[in-house]
RNA sequence: GGGCGGUUAGCUCAGCUGGUUAGAGCACCUGCCUUACAAGCAGGGGGUCGCAGGUUCGAAUCCUGCACUGCCCA
């Protein structure tokens, strides 16, 4: 038993206000020591349900930021929260080797060194990152730790492990035999900074100030024709002229209709080129007559290809201009732009310049703008793919929300290209690709060949290239699990749950795990035996895309801008569940969130409420205690039921706990996380503490001569409702739940965490109507005879008598709970009145009047301006209820309740309008 | 150029398929160190729901147009 004292992190003796600092290092430290969020393979597959959750592997060069963060907080609320429900939950994460962005990181630290990859040759490149991401890649998931994040550690993957390495060979080997991957000269997006291929997706575009230059072409005059002759083109790029093998112009553009089959001398360069005719170019832009350079832009290769043009590249790997560009080889593709327009105008050549805003591609990882590059690339032919993927979503198998990401998702899917998949980089998974250096054949091929399986020769190569990452990352849904093989995991975890992610990655990341998911699963039977169809062969059954964390002022935080929040340094100064809950509250679905820390401070003082109310529970325990009542265990860790003779206070705050559970746990199914926090924050705040926590003092009386029995009744409900109160938080504020759970257990709870226990779940039967409206009721009167004393100036400690005059049902109610009117607005007597009490320090409702007895005088001005605004309220309220109830058309074709509604609301502001108007009077009587 | 959002209190945001007098937190004002909590308690002020039309008995909510604003794709 006392091993199991030391064991546990929590601590005794509760400070007066909370810190945070001083518990969570515990705390997170236990959840993996104690290895709490593990999820072991289980032996049968029927139990209880599986909630699974990837966790978007972030990049291994990657620091926590509190984009993280949020996913992160967002993620483990619904994990805790299932768990606590009672499902088999897993989170498992993992990182991603990030071939671009590692490859720069460790390229840089190179540099530092004064060395290049090249020196060191590709084996010992790689050595070097696997070393790098020995030392650096866990950071991400060392913070995620420290966060309390409640994934499972056992089960951490990187995609570029061997098991991974296996299962994304695997892959590429299939679709290659499927013939879905092909290998062909292609126009791609070429980082000359990278020296490698990247996708559509990793090209970042941006307006740009640029400039549209005219060049005059001359035409290669025939017989008859008038001897000088120009066709003006229009380009933004005019270095590439240097590789043009045509000009293009509209069909239909009678501009340039004499034009249509002329040739042209090249400029510079001296090659002939022919003018010709495609529906694409538009007669708006530029002059109507573009160059056509098939080799350095994509419009121009589809242009060339329809047209049997040659494509002559003018560029090398770092974007410097090659042998064919002449006189200006080696200079880089901006100098040369200079030279080129300087030699253009020197010969005429060069007609006007104007301004021109265009988008520029920028690669994504080192913003180098993106040189569109001819070269032999490999790709996956989607569409078989982009199908599946597409079916899955319009059949319902995946959701999205906020749903509008469907739409975004449909529109990318359905206009999708063949993806690139071949990176010119060393760190990475290298293609399992030979090529034959005898008859220049590819052997694909899972285990490294001996031979070319096309000749036999043994004079093979492997291909150098890699694979873009996304291809291996959008596989984990199934590698993960250990696909190829067919494992139990696979059969348990697969499909996962739920996906939570940003938009950013919808199409890198999220379309392709669809695609390849249901690609592949389809192939894996279910593990009944039965054939896997596309509703289970989808990777993920929901995909919850969250919100982008900006700073206080709606800015993107970035590092440029220097407004980038550290969550840990946040962490630190507010505690983790601050944070958390934080982020949590302003979770509504598709809204930004602005982080503020003057919010952040609103709940950390929320925390030290949560704090300071155990610590007076406790020290009412350790009280009773000493008079020798004590509550069992055993009582706790349920949902707490009120007797009917129990009090008032004691049966409203039973019915409020089941009623705000049922909110909690609706707000969570629709991950309206911002619902969640505020039902909860509500309750615990302004009903468990304001009001409950006020009442239940006057119970708490262990003194000889009070009834026990009646106190221990009363401790026994306040724990019940305090412990559910600790579990309802868990999920949201995870570390002090547990420090407070552990305490309140005196440090033998029934379970290692307060993780592990039930999520309080509502009985219908627990919400008491009746008992809610009695409290409203004596609530309302209290908090008038409170504002009443306030017009009158009491001073806030002087107890003073009040009138009231209600129903005899009130009457009850108020008589039997008297002395908790007497202590919530310090009353020292109330006098039930037949008749409207007259005078000041008078308040009015609807089910009662009631009069603050004092004899200050009040402030007639301040009384009468108070009164006036309530009269307008009122007027205005009435004639809007009484312009409906006089609209035949309203009383037809409204539903019954509604009028119903309308009928006593007049009634009821009717009322009001009278005894404001009475007491107005009165007012003006007496000064 | 195509598409998708947003515009509600000083700030950040809720407000479900149209229905009774539009809510919350923070901030603000006033009074309280009432021993769980001043990171607190109590009371209070503050909005013609971006603009203009339309549909309807009834519009913050639905429709159209406009303005401003953000994002995605090309």
């Amino acid at each position: 038993m006392s091993q199991q004292i030391t064991e546990n992190p929590a601590q005794r003796e509760l400070p007066r206000t909370y810190d945070p600092a001083s518990i969570e290092d515990r705390w997170a430290e236990y959840w993996v020591r104690e290895h709490l969020f593990d999820q072991p393979t289980p032996r049968n597959t029927s139990d209880a349900p599986a909630f699974t959750v990837l966790l978007p592997p972030p990049n291994v060069t990657g620091n926590l930021h509190m984009g993280h963060m949020f996913e992160h907080a967002e993620t483990d609320i619904l994990i805790r929260w299932r768990r606590m429900c009672g499902d088999r939950t897993l989170w498992l994460p993992g990182t991603d080797h990030a071939g671009i962005a590692t490859q720069l990181m460790v390229e840089r630290q190179l540099a530092t060194e004064g060395k290049t990859r090249q020196q060191m040759g590709r084996e010992a490149f790689v050595e070097r990152v696997w070393q790098w991401k020995q030392h650096y890649g866990g950071a991400i998931l060392s913070q995620m730790k420290r966060l309390g994040a409640s994934v499972d550690w056992s089960r951490e993957y990187f995609t570029m492990s061997d098991q991974l390495s296996v299962a994304v060979k695997e892959v590429f080997v299939r679709l290659h035999e499927q013939g879905l991957i092909y290998r062909a000269t292609y126009i791609v997006n070429w980082c000359p900074r990278c020296q490698t291929a990247i996708s559509d997706l990793e090209v970042v575009h941006e307006e740009q100030q640029g400039k549209l230059w005219e060049i005059r072409y001359p035409v290669i005059p025939e017989s008859g024709d008038e001897p000088v002759q120009f066709l003006t083109v229009a380009t933004t790029r005019p270095e590439t002229m240097l590789g043009d093998t045509a000009v293009a112009v509209n069909p239909d553009d009678e501009r340039y209709r004499h034009l249509h089959g002329k040739r042209l001398r090249l400029p510079l360069v001296g090659r002939e080129i022919p003018v010709i005719t495609d529906a694409w170019v538009s007669a708006d832009f530029g002059t109507g007559a573009v160059k056509v350079t098939p080799a350095h832009d994509p419009n121009d290769f589809a242009i060339g290809q329809r047209h049997g043009l040659e494509a002559i590249d003018v560029m090398d790997e770092t974007a410097h201009m090659n042998a064919a560009a002449g006189v200006y080889a080696g200079l880089d593709r901006y100098e040369a732009r200079k030279r080129i327009l300087e030699d253009l105008e020197a010969q005429g050549l060069l007609g006007a310049i104007k301004d021109h805003t265009h988008a520029v591609g920028r690669c994504d990882r080192c913003k180098t703008v993106v040189e569109p590059r001819l070269s032999k690339q490999w790709f996956v032919k989607i569409q078989p793919l982009a199908d599946k993927a597409i079916a899955a979503v319009e059949q319902g198998y995946i959701r999205f929300t906020p749903e509008q990401y469907a739409k975004t998702y449909f529109e990318w899917m359905r206009n999708i290209h063949d993806w690139c998949i071949s990176r010119q980089l060393w760190w990475g998974h290298r293609i399992p690709a030979w090529h034959c250096g005898t008859c220049g054949q590819i052997t694909v091929a899972r285990d490294t060949p001996a031979q070319c399986a096309h000749c036999g020769s043994a004079q093979i190569v492997q291909e150098t290239d890699v694979l873009d990452t996304w291809f291996s990352s959008g596989l984990l849904p199934f590698t993960a699990f250990g696909w190829p093989e067919h494992t139990r995991d696979l059969d348990v975890f697969y499909p996962t749950q739920l996906l939570v992610t940003g938009f950013d990655i919808l199409f890198f990341w999220v379309a392709r795990m669809i695609m390849l998911g249901c690609h592949f699963m389809l192939d894996v039977p279910m593990p009944d035996g039965s054939e896997r169809t596309l509703k289970d062969a989808v990777p993920f059954r929901e995909v919850y895309i969250h919100a982008l964390v900006r700073d206080a002022d709606r800015q993107k935080m970035s590092k440029t801008k220097g407004n980038v929040i550290d969550p840990i340094e946040i962490v630190q100064k507010y505690g983790t569940d601050a944070v958390r809950f934080t982020l949590a509250s302003m979770a509504s679905p598709g809204t930004d969130i602005a982080f503020s820390e003057a919010r952040t401070e609103g709940y950390r003082a929320f925390a030290n409420k949560i704090w300071n109310a155990a610590r007076f529970i406790f020290m009412n325990v350790e009280k009773a205690r000493e008079a020798g009542i004590e509550v069992e265990p055993s009582a706790l860790g349920v949902m707490p039921a009120a007797a009917s003779e129990a009090p008032l206070e004691a049966r409203w705050i039973v019915s409020a706990l089941h009623r705000v559970a049922a909110e909690i746990n609706a707000a969570l199914e629709s991950y309206r996380f911002d619902e969640a926090a505020s039902y909860v924050y509500q309750f615990f705040w302004g009903s468990f503490c304001d009001w409950y926590l006020e009442i239940v003092k006057l119970r708490l009386d262990f003194s000889d001569s009070a009834d026990k029995g009646a106190a221990k009744e009363a401790l026994t409900t306040l724990l019940r409702v305090f412990e559910s109160s600790l579990r309802l938080l868990s999920p949201f504020m995870p570390f002090l739940t547990e420090e407070l759970w552990h305490a309140l257990y005196q440090d033998e709870p029934p379970a290692k965490s307060i993780a592990l226990s039930r999520y309080p779940q509502p009985q219908p039967a627990s919400i008491d109507a009746e008992v809610e409206s009695g409290m409203a009721a004596l609530q309302d009167l209290i908090v008038s005879v409170r504002a009443g004393r306030k017009d009158l100036g009491v001073e806030e400690k002087a107890q003073v008598p009040v009138r009231v005059r209600t129903a005899a049902s009130f009457e009850a109610l108020f008589t039997a709970n008297q002395a908790i009117i007497e202590r919530m607005a310090r009353v020292s007597a109330v006098e039930f009145v037949a008749k409207m009490p007259e005078g000041s320090g008078a308040r009015t409702t609807t089910h009662f009047d009631v009069q603050v007895i004092y004899e200050k005088q009040i402030d007639a001005a301040a009384e009468r301006e108070r009164l006036g605004k309530d009269l307008a309220k009122y007027e205005k309220g009435l004639a809007s209820a009484e312009r409906q109830l006089n609209n035949e058309a309203f009383l037809a074709k409204a539903p019954a309740h509604v009028v119903d509604g309308l009928r006593k609301q007049e009634a009821e502001t009717r009322l009001l309008l009278e005894k404001t108007r009475r007491a107005l009077e009165e007012l003006n009587h007496t000064k």
